[in-house]
DNA sequence: AGCCTATATATGTTTTTGTCATATATACAC
DNA sequence: GTGTATATATGACAAAAACATATATAGGCT
């Protein structure tokens, strides 16, 4: 079966996280993380992010434009790998500022769920307090 | 002292919620809230978000345009009030879609926050495993 | 009267991010 | 050859946010 970015239609509640598209340059982190773990080519990224269920979809125009972005901006390098059958791959490496990038996602992902409990509390507050009336 | 929106640049880590300007749409939920607490016109939201550590400082031509926004989606409604000393104001009032579109905010923000926690636990795992490396 | 400040709303432009559609090329199976 | 899988890339567009500016009322001060 060929990979079909147009079968995207977030399934429902069953299996992606739902951060993508949401959360501004939440793509970057994502990448970032499963170059982590080795190096890896745009098309590859695509279809771990599409099977893993704690990672969004991407839509690869994004992916591979975000993956050029990330590169100018020295997250990660890249060179041609013609080996193996098909067409050429650009196999991207994660560099030490790109992991040093992924701590400070971290730290703001922390702070971000922080600021997302006190709201939801304060709502949960708000909205009790409504229904008293 | 007059109120000065270009006094902005997000004083650091003492005050302000960080979710502004990375969690799209955010603003709607934040100025729902606001309303569910009683009518109010833009102004003195815009006050109240830059007091209001909990919340995202907002910019006033975005805000004042997602005030419209939200009333085209029925989520407010408007009228002028004259009453008072100075300019006319636009009074805005949260609608029962309103209060119904914060919850579904509110359920969409626990996701987030789920997946986040999720994030970040792998994230921990794996950058410990490179660390033990 | 003229000027400044506070109050109040609104529009215009640009950048960033994400979505959708499409183009291009290699290689293998039939 | 035709079709499919693999692989990268660009173009057009929309939404949200950032940044700049325009407009108007009203009160205080000189």
């Amino acid at each position: 079966m060929r990979f079909d970015p147009h079968h995207h239609h977030h399934p429902g509640p069953e299996g992606g996280c739902c951060l993508g598209g949401r959360l501004r340059g939440f793509l970057q982190p994502c990448l970032l993380l499963l170059l982590s773990q080795g190096a890896s080519h745009g098309y590859e990224l695509m279809e771990r992010l599409a099977r893993d269920p704690m990672l969004p979809h991407a839509d690869p125009g994004l992916l591979y434009r975000t993956l050029r972005q990330m590169e100018a901006e020295g997250w990660v390098t890249s060179t041609w790998d013609t080996e193996g059958q098909g067409p050429a791959r650009r196999r991207y490496t994660i560099t030490e500022e790109g992991l040093e990038f992924l701590r400070v996602w971290a730290a703001r992902l922390a702070a971000m769920r922080a600021d997302i409990d006190a709201f939801l509390e304060r709502l949960e507050r708000d909205m009790g307090a409504r229904q008293d009336q």
